[in-house]
DNA sequence: TGTACATCAGTGAACGCGCGTTCACTGATGTAC
DNA sequence: TGTACATCAGTGAACGCGCGTTCACTGATGTAC
């Protein structure tokens, strides 16, 4: 049995994360295999020995996102799962509508970068993608849990909230409409999270 | 001067709308010229008689919504840009956040529908977005003008709920989450316009 | 009015490039003895 | 411990298809006389 398992897990995990990066950046059809392999140091035919093909590739950056680079976003931005408190909702809200995370193009979430492109995708990919979703609602949830009424409701329009405004404000060319956009979602958002 | 010059505009015309259609549904890069111009009813060799590339169609498609299936849509919703009024805002965000909208493939708003094409687009289609983006605001803050504080923030904040709650909505594979999400925009919409 | 002509929208075959995927081969690594 | 071997991750050339774009040609239409 030569390489050992771990070796390929590794192998993997670079060709995933090279891949989050790009597709984020450029988006699905404009990302090829030779960019990924490149970009992760490895040549273009080794790429069917860990994936069956592009879109599963697509699908594992997108769940990727969730435990690493999404795991690290959080913890950068102060927020707890484990320890739900009431502050939790508005620290979310605080990274997700930065400025910095705005201009992240390699680090932002997916909701933001790939809504099309995911929307087009096979049905893994979705889920995938709802993973997510699910995942940053329950995380406002627990952040508004016990202090406002409607917490559902809320969480689920601050979501929608905060990706809609990232979402215009990463397609307007005028940067200052665009930062007027961002911060106004982020004034009305924090407004949501305590009333 | 065989042809008169409305014959061109027409088919021009014909062209755009079969356009605006297929990338609505599909998005851009699963569009050939060769389905955009038999949907219109001609042949893919007389394409770059009208456009001088796909890209300048896009942005030709794009901009095409504001002014004819988003008026309709407008008119279909009893918002009337011309007498503003307290309900306007209202009739909007009920038009636009309806399940018929999140329904209409063909007739949707292309920021739902096109979102990453339209950010990896050039500038001219960015700029076409970007008034759809202003015109949109521009009618919700006239529709609470005079009734509200904060209107321009309140005005930015809703397009970026309308926008963020359809496409995570367009997007989820469980249709009753989606729902769930179209429904509290809806209702955290409402009740932005009357605080 | 009718006919010859000029224009140019429309046609469809062909070009050429890019990229996802395949495949025969290489060579690094772990195992058997 | 050292050597032969088997495995399979990695390589890079090649395949084949799709699609944006070009181009020589056709034929419908308006104009001139």
């Amino acid at each position: 049995m030569p390489y050992s398992s771990e070796h390929k897990q590794k192998i993997r995990a670079k060709i995933v994360e090279s891949a989050r990066i790009l597709f984020n950046r450029f988006g699905f059809q404009e990302v090829t295999i030779d960019m990924v392999m490149e970009n992760a140091g490895l040549t273009r035919g080794g790429f069917y020995n860990h994936f069956k093909s592009k879109e599963a590739l697509f699908g594992a950056a997108v769940s990727s996102f969730l435990m690493g680079r999404g795991a690290k976003w959080r913890t950068d931005a102060g927020v707890d799962p484990t320890k739900p408190n009431p502050n939790m909702a508005r620290q979310m809200i605080q990274g997700y509508l930065s400025s910095e995370h705005l201009g992240d193009l390699d680090g932002q979430c997916p909701m933001i970068a790939l809504p099309s492109d995911i929307a087009r995708s096979n049905p893994e990919v979705q889920s995938s993608y709802q993973e997510l979703l699910v995942a940053m609602v329950k995380l406002f949830e627990c952040g508004l849990e016990g202090q406002i009424a409607q917490s559902r409701q809320k969480a689920l329009s601050l979501a929608a909230l905060c990706v809609g405004g990232m979402v215009l404000a990463r397609t307007l060319p005028d940067s200052a409409l665009a930062e007027e956009v961002r911060l106004a979602a982020y004034q009305t958002a924090s407004e949501i999270t305590t009333k």
